[in-house]
DNA sequence: CATGAATGAGGGTTCATTCAT
DNA sequence: GATGAATGAACCCTCATTCAT
């Protein structure tokens, strides 16, 4: 049993894949610390609630998703070729997880149940991805009122193909998006 | 108190409320009848479980959203004026309900849980939208492949202003799709 | 739907069907109601309670199989015959039914629970077992407490051989049962 | 109320006795920590569900009446004196519990709802007490084949005289099946 | 730092019975 | 003579959390 001192890490792992896999309402406290293999109380001693527990998963989520989003802005490839790279990785995580949808969407829907600390961490990642789609139309855009448009644009894009995949399971929703989001960005490059 | 015969309704009519304010997970079956002021067998006598229940209340939203879906269609309006009107219900809707969200949507949100009745009306529902923007969209483009492709991103619009509505409380994302949207529709008029 | 008038029938044929194949706990009013085709009220109609359906149905039972034990006592074998006679109309019996056992003790296993009216239909039943063994056995021994103790000893292995057969699954306490009273027939008669 | 760690004893202890008196059907788990005096979570913590709580009483039941058997065999009494003393222990156990029966067959009863686990527990019970009378048998009888006549016979009154001073709440059952056995074990040795 | 026994509140579901019609 | 909607109590079981050790 070389389980000692990374409990809190084996927590937070467990959890994090039962949440997306089953959803917040799915998975229960007992099913965590069972699957990570630590005591009742270990658990409380490393977080406050399963609450808290969701909120540091999200947390972790939202980083590593965000230096992915910076890495491509950074590129030096072409902005179309840029797009097509984000709807192509969302299409492979999606397929990956089976199209079970944005972590954070999914524990958004839980409305009222689901308290102010989570919810903030949902506007946060949201916004955030907001912001990177319009960073993304600033490179290819003539003034930045338009680069807020389009950025907004492919925002709304990206979260309805996200979620309209997890409602059909299917990825054609994804391909729409890239498809509509390549197409926008040459209009705009051609004025 | 002379509750008889509408048992059934009162109790569809308050669990379709708090599960679109709470989420199927958020609401017991107990806090719907206490509402309801019906005995539990009473609710068991109607409704064979709390999941069937689900799926009827889920049915009968949808009935009521694709009359209103018909009528725009068959509206003597130009398309542009109805993809505007679309989008302002849409932000009426969701505004009156306090950014909570596509009840269906949410719903789909307990993945694995959430089984085959309800994911069925889930896809039956979003289909029935997608193919509504396809055929509005047919109304203003030169062929049908490119209906197709202008109503997918419509939908893709339509879905990602609802969520991204709900996830930021805020109105902005459905006017960002109304914006496109009519942007969209009067390019593919001009060419 | 022939089924006028003879509601009461087709309740008490069910509720004997079911009560036997999965004891009386095991079978709910409303069970026996649908699969007789009948109404809540139509039931309550007829049996006052589950209870006094019970009663009835003990009744109908200890009726018919008093008939089958005053044939054999009055028919003109030998002893050693109707003996043999009884046991393998038991064994028959229990195969048939898949090793159920008997309808009467099975209902008094419910101890406490089994009430009155119904322990009373219990112990006549089992009464009017024991005095037709004691019958039968004045037919082969030579005083009246010879009888009784032999009649008594049949009883026990008729009781105990129903009972293990159940338990065990199996039809092999019956045929030691029958041996048993055979050879204690011929035993007595050989003095 | 300082109830601690002997949880698990107190309701396996209750559990006992209340499905002795009541049958596994008139018994609730509401009832059965009601009075052995823990939370309802407590109950499910040590036996993971009703059914389970079930075996593991009749497996403590069967151990107990192992042993008394076990001792009855190697005693250094005469057969006859052994056979007396089992069917007197056995009068004074049903006299002390009412006449309530075997805590097993009255298990059985329940039968197609009683599951597989419990089942077999049953069957275990009785073939260890016809083993027994087989074993205690081979002490006064001349062939092993007859010794198993007589042990099956004997098992049959045993069960029978449970069974029915059980049904008849009358002692008499038990005195008939010793005085039986008693009889044949002397004929036996007789020859 | 870690444990496992204990908890109160609530989960969804079924019971035998009664009522107005 | 028959109906079906309505009931309160009880069913078995699971929840997130806390406690003494």
């Amino acid at each position: 049993m070389t389980k000692k001192g990374n409990a809190r890490e084996r927590i937070l792992e467990t959890a994090g894949r039962l949440f997306y896999e089953n959803g917040y309402c799915g998975v229960g406290v007992n099913q965590i610390i069972e699957e990570a293999g630590t005591a009742k109380a270990t658990f409380y001693q490393h977080f406050p609630s399963k609450e808290d527990l969701c909120v540091t998963w999200l947390d972790s989520m939202h980083e590593g998703s965000e230096g992915a989003r910076a890495a491509i802005l950074k590129s030096p490839e072409e902005p179309v070729e840029k797009i097509d790279q984000y709807f192509t990785d969302l299409e492979r995580f999606l397929e990956e997880r089976q199209f079970r949808g944005c972590p954070f969407t999914n524990t958004s829907s839980i409305t009222e149940a689901c308290c102010e600390p989570i919810r903030k961490k949902i506007e946060e990642h949201k916004i955030s991805i907001r912001d990177f789609f319009r960073d993304l139309a600033r490179q290819f855009t003539a003034t930045d009122s338009r680069a807020k448009e389009i950025g907004d644009e492919f925002f709304l894009l990206y979260s309805g193909a996200t979620m309209e995949a997890q409602n059909l399971r299917a990825i054609w929703p994804v391909r729409a998006a890239r498809r509509a989001a390549r197409e926008r960005c040459e209009q705009e490059q051609q004025k």
